[in-house]
DNA sequence: AGTTGTCAACGAAAAAATTCGTATTTCTTG
DNA sequence: CAAGAAATACGAATTTTTTCGTTGACAACT
C-alpha cells in the first residue's frame, strides 16, 4: 500500500540520467560502465532499469541500432529545476534563502563561483 | 537485493521531520494531525514510522508520559545540509553555482531576500 | 553449419518503504 | 471497580525499487 505519487526520478534513475547528461546519448553498455565506477552493477540490471524508465516516459529509445541508444526525454535542466524545487518545499518549507545558505555550507564554494552567483543575483534583482 | 544503506530520511520520514521542526517536540496524534493535512494517512501508519524512526535513531521519544513525545534526534541544520549536499552530489555533480541557479529559477524570490542572500555571498567571501 | 559473443526481452525475487488491522496496555470517568 | 477511550505494540500486507538469471535473437568468425 506504499503509495507515492511524485513523478521524481528514483536514486538509480537519477544515477543514469547524470551519466546520460554527461555523456550525452549512448547505450546500455556504456551507461553501465559508467555505473559500475560508482557501485557493481550488474549489465542486465542497468537494462531493465532503462527499460522502466522508457516506459515511464523519462529516457527515449532508439532502436534503429542493434544496440538501443538512449537519451533522456527531459532536459537537464527542466529535471534539475524539478528536483531543486521538490527539495525547496520537502526540507525547506518553501525557503529559497535557506537552501541556497545550507548549499554554501555543505561545500566550498570558489571566490570566481561566488562571483558568478552574484551576477546572478542581480539580474534577478533587475527583472 | 535492493539499495544498500542511505543515510537520507526517505519520503514520510521527511514529512514527519519537518512537522517537528515546525512545531517542536511533539505527539503522534500531533504529528498525524498535521501529516492529514497533506494527504490522507492513518494514526497507526503514522505511529508505525515514528516507531522506526526511533529505531533507526532519527527521532528521540520522551516515555515518561503515556503520550510519548517524539524530537528529532539531529537538528534541522544538519538534516537540511545533508540533504543539500546529498542532492548537490547526486543530481548537479557537486557544481553549487548551478544548484543555486536552479533553485532560483524554480521560486520567486523576494528582492528582501535576495539582499540577505547576496549579504552571505559577502561574508562567505570575507572568510 | 557450428561456435562464440553481444544484446534485448522477460519474469521473478529480494529489499526497502509505506500502510493499516488487531491486540494490548494505560488512563479516565462514572 | 467496570467500561470506555486513548495510546502504544505487534505483525503482516502492499507497493515500489532494485537486482539478476535465463532465454532467445542476431551477427561475426571458423
Amino acid at each position: 500500500m506504499a503509495r507515492p505519487k511524485t513523478s521524481r526520478p528514483t536514486e538509480r534513475e537519477l544515477t543514469i540520467l547524470r551519466i546520460l547528461w554527461g555523456q550525452g546519448p549512448t547505450t546500455v553498455r556504456e551507461v553501465n560502465k559508467a555505473m559500475n565506477k560508482d557501485r557493481d552493477t550488474g549489465y542486465t540490471t542497468t537494462l531493465k532499469l532503462m527499460q522502466i524508465m522508457t516506459e515511464k516516459g523519462i529516457l527515449i529509445r532508439d532502436e534503429s541500432q542493434r544496440q538501443h541508444v538512449y537519451k533522456p526525454a527531459i532536459t537537464e535542466e527542466k529535471t534539475q529545476k524539478q528536483l531543486v524545487g521538490d527539495l525547496l518545499e520537502r526540507a525547506f518549507s518553501g525557503s529559497a534563502e535557506k537552501l541556497v545558505m545550507r548549499a554554501l555550507s555543505a561545500k566550498k564554494v570558489s571566490a570566481k563561483e561566488l562571483e558568478r552567483i552574484r551576477k546572478m543575483l542581480d539580474e534577478l534583482k533587475g527583472a
